[in-house]
DNA sequence: CGGTTAACAGAAACCGGTTTCAGGCACCAT
DNA sequence: ATGGTGCCTGAAACCGGTTTCTGTTAACCG
């Protein structure tokens, strides 16, 4: 297996120059005569030489790779997590290693593993313990991705206390509801608990008194459907409005209630977080709060890749700007471009 | 940033003892007495000496690395996918580089240049050309998941065309159905390929003309959405029953059909394949194939490592089976469990 | 024409490990 | 006493690159 097998040595020998002589020639680096030149690239062309990226990668010092560590890997939040990641690790001819937690107690250890094996490190917000992150970025440079990390640790997040609280006020101010369920587990990650206090926030604006407890499930269409029963199953009271900690809760808990034979919005109102492809396209469209999560990793990745190239220069932590999404789910009228008002 | 400079040979200093010692110590192999180990672990401890990751592999030739190699990251397929295939990686120490090669020209290169950076790749099948493939292969262990590569590159798949085969004569014969259309693009990917192929064979088992084109769309929930407008917007007659190449277009089509005040299954038929976590949940559940995405991935990672350990030994392809699920989407009655018969 | 300088090439050190190989030593059987 | 046998150990080679440092050569200048 593998002609990749010929190394500077041989080729060297081979075009009758000095190892440092390839070397210089194939990083383009150093001064190298034109007929020195050819005949290097003659002898690498024929023999098919690629350097090893082992061998370069010791002498470097620099794997030429970077790490993306995440909780677990649900939904299109993530995966548009990571190709954002990834579209910006690529070109720069960085591989990405992706390390899946799962919220293993051995998550610490295996990030610091990580470590040894990239050039930088991208963390999901609340993937691991405080004390791991700040070894971590003894090591490597580190930023926190979605989510805010220590002092000394940048991160890359969007506003969402401001937008939930923005949202919350829609429904609580344009439409005159009280009853609102929180659908998500503020404990489960920084996002979500940023968005849990906007909530509350937008209550304490009006001096009312906010839930006290969310829902806490996690954040899968399943656990909307999930939520739908706990909600409206009997039991307790249907609430007004369930506000979900992201598009996908919501989606199942819109199924879930129409599943019911109820109507959205007139029998219960339903709002997301994410503005995901689906939201738009469900009826009723999803209100919801657009993040720009693939843009979000991307920053990530080149904040990590500057740190790399410039070790030492301190690098800022990133928030950037979500919009409110107002669709037909809170109750407002369909939008006028979908054509049609109402049902 | 680090402390973790320490290497061998100041280890060795330290400890009065060789690098060999030393390396010895670190990996257990070898004879070493008492004494010696003792004094080399305790330098090891007090200077926190881990051995560098790209010196060890340079000299064992070995990265201790795998591939994953995707089309592009959508829904809780290949979320599933890259899950099985890091639970059975990890505890073996081999890092996940993953390439999403978004069907790019130069996805051919990408993965070839991942091949000189991982010990063995999974590409999932229809993401790179076959010379490419085969070239891959040459380089090292490669195995195709999801779908068939060339006769030397061995595979891990399901049997797609007799699982759909089987639902799709469940519609003929025991729904008395005849106008289905399948929504999926063949060329897209060998399930979908292997898929439709399986549905064009029920109707040849009954002497039936198959439709002799799919609805060409892409795999993710809007898709599905997308698909109800076509189908369902006017232009031609509905049919019967959408027959959908995964279980994320079952539910865009279900989610669109619901949305025009069509009755499932009365008034259109849906079926899924890959029995995701929502197809249980929705309502009407969603009648399906289930098919064990997460063990397939972790079964192609297992040959791959074993593959790797074991350079030469030949290993053979693997189909793991599926499972028809039948719901309530396809006209069945609901199962008893769930209690409750019809609407 | 002698001396300075710039351009270029190669020998060797280095990155941080593993592994081969040869030698020292204790122990045992002749 | 001698030779053989195992067990340990360390020197040195090796993995495959990059980079420093030294030296040669030719061009340029006064």
């Amino acid at each position: 297996m593998g002609n990749s097998r010929v190394t500077v040595r041989e080729i060297a020998r081979l075009a009758g120059v000095s190892v440092a002589t390839v070397s210089r020639v194939s990083n383009g680096t150093g001064q190298v005569s034109e007929e020195m030149r050819r005949r290097v690239l003659e002898a690498i062309e024929k023999y098919g030489y690629r350097p090893d990226h082992l061998g370069r990668a010791l002498a470097a010092r620099r794997h030429g790779a970077l790490g993306l560590v995440f909780p677990g890997l649900s939904g299109p939040y993530f995966t548009e997590l990571i190709q954002g990641f990834e579209s910006e690790a690529v070109p720069a001819r960085a591989s990405v290693h992706i390390l899946c937690t799962h919220l293993r107690e051995d998550s610490d250890d295996q990030a610091l593993e990580m470590a040894r094996r990239v050039d930088g490190i991208a963390v999901v917000g609340g993937t691991i313990t405080e004390p791991a992150l700040l070894r971590l970025a003894e090591l490597v440079p580190v930023v926190v991705l979605a989510g805010r990390g220590p002092e000394t640790v940048p991160s890359v997040g969007v506003d969402n206390a401001p937008a939930m609280t923005m949202l919350t006020r829609h429904l609580l101010v344009d439409h005159g509801l009280r009853d609102l369920v929180f659908v998500g587990n503020p404990d489960g990650s920084p996002d979500v608990s940023q968005r849990w206090a906007g909530f509350q926030a937008a209550y304490r604006e009006l001096d009312l008194a906010p839930p006290t407890e969310p829902l806490r499930l996690a954040m899968q269409q399943h656990d909307g459907v999930l939520a739908t029963e706990r909600l409206l199953g009997g039991g307790t009271p249907a609430p007004q409005a369930v506000v979900c900690a992201n598009d996908e809760l919501a989606l199942g808990v819109l199924v879930g209630a129409l599943g019911r034979g109820l109507r959205v919005p007139e029998d219960l109102v339903i709002t997301g977080f994410d503005d995901a492809p689906m939201a738009a396209l469900v009826s009723p469209p999803l209100t919801t709060v657009r993040q720009p999560v693939r843009e979000l990793a991307a920053e990530a990745a080149r904040l990590i890749l500057n740190a790399v190239d410039a070790p030492g220069a301190a690098f800022d932590s990133v928030v950037l700007p979500t919009e409110f999404v107002v669709r037909r789910s809170c109750g407002c009228p369909a939008e006028p471009p979908t054509g049609g008002t109402g049902k």
